[in-house]
DNA sequence: CGCGTCCTTGATTCATTTCAAAGTTAGTGG
DNA sequence: CCACTAACTTTGAAATGAATCAAGGACGCG
């Protein structure tokens, strides 16, 4: 039964509370502490302030990061500057990837510290020694990379439709990220700017869809705090369903 | 020296000719056989045709494709049916990634062939435990999934831009990918409708861009198939130049 | 040669951007 | 504690790029 598209996360983020304590342990172990760590180890990990920069767009690619905790953003900037895409990623991300490729490579965006974060950072070809020699956490890696290109897809998905559905969209998510409690007042870690950013909107087309979605009934605002007032998921669906197909058997390929 | 971007690509092919003359296998090996496969190897690979459809959106994930040679579509679609996102892959690429998930999941975009195409079809299970015992290539693979994902991230930079650039960049794309020589006449493996889905935009809108960029020069229009004059990078550029930075040391992590 | 599919072009509508100007909030230092 | 400020948010009016609706025209298959 089709329904993967259900689970709404941010960025990426499992939603369901993980069993192990960190959120990044939990899916991919990076290095050999990860097996025993319960999300604060003795050493490697770092605690970030907002508007610190992890790294920009163009340097060359040596490090991978973990979210432990908090928010980044993850932007990538054009000729003039301008952000043309970003997305905010919240514990249990792993960015950086670029890293990994075993010719020298660059980083495709800027990592930016949107709320206090502890972050785990690892050099690259320690990390792909580890691999190397633990071949089913490469996999989870895989694993990982493809569902953060699913989300990437979902999120392509969402351009297509109105502003004021992807402003809550995107608000939902980040609560439910920062939350257990989905109906509680919150400080989004992000300013419209940076929301807009992340939606391909302006700052202005997101105060105006926010105001909105208020007085609809689905957001409450207070100050800076907002809350939502519903538990609705806006989730979208389906395919149209068609006929023929190329079903695969029991081959073998490249 | 940061200008990783400037490597233009069809989602994700590598447009160097690669040494090995299966481009999946040159990329990643998937199982025994792409270690000495030639791009033709005697069992498990399948000759599709225009319009065969791999998998549908919400199938149960069970296998790997990998695309040999030829054009297939990724693309997503609403409730209502509407393509809402789509991408056009050509030959090195992997798709059905989500197969590789221990949980069982589902494929989240239908996969539909554009031009005849050679796939190579492979059993999630099976591919799962061949990685297992062969680290470096699901490190390989995790290193592709990471490339994918950092494509996506400029298709989603490119929405950003007006209409025009953005046909300009992908009909730039598909040639590069079809043929070696830049400036030949080719006829695009995609209608100006299906275009129009990998970049958001309606057919009308599609056709009138190419008319313009027929009127303005760039493009040559002869019946259905068309010619690039010129070898214009239309390459976007980067960031601006920001100073703090949490600067990565010899730590490591989790 | 005719029909289905694909492409072009025009007129109109609409959502979002842009430009511009106030209005809030929260943090700082006197 | 209050004034002051910088950063952020709201709101308005005009401009704009793309979608939509609608009609013709070209290609290529059988």
């Amino acid at each position: 039964m089709p329904s993967q598209i259900a689970q709404r996360t941010l960025a990426h983020v499992v939603q369901r509370p993980a069993p192990h304590p960190c959120l990044v342990g939990a899916r991919v172990a990076l290095r050999p502490q990860c097996l025993g760590c319960d999300g604060r180890p003795d050493t490697g990990q770092r605690l970030l302030e907002r508007g610190d920069v992890c790294v920009m767009q163009g340097d060359p690619a040596t490090h991978l990061f973990a979210v432990v905790e908090g928010f980044l953003r993850e932007s990538t900037y054009d000729a003039d500057g301008r952000a043309v895409s970003a997305r905010i990623v919240g514990p249990g991300h792993v960015l950086g990837l670029a890293a990994l490729n075993p010719t020298p490579s660059s980083y495709v965006a800027t990592i930016e510290v949107l709320s206090r974060a502890r972050v785990c950072i690892l050099p690259a070809d320690r990390a792909r020694a580890w691999f190397t020699d633990h071949a089913s956490f490469a996999l989870d890696l895989a694993v990982l990379a493809a569902a953060d290109l699913d989300h990437l897809r979902r999120d392509l998905a969402l351009r297509a439709q109105p502003a004021d559905d992807r402003v809550l969209a995107l608000i939902t998510e980040l609560v439910r990220a920062s939350t257990s409690d989905p109906l509680a007042w919150v400080r989004l870690p992000a300013t419209r700017e940076q929301l807009g950013e992340v939606l391909g909107l302006t700052l202005e087309t997101v105060s105006r869809a926010v105001q909105r979605l208020v007085a609809r009934g689905h957001l409450e605002l207070r100050g800076r705090d907002l809350r939502l007032t519903s538990t609705h998921d806006a989730t979208p669906s389906h395919p149209t369903s068609r006929s023929d197909a190329a079903n695969p058997d029991k081959s073998t390929a490249t």
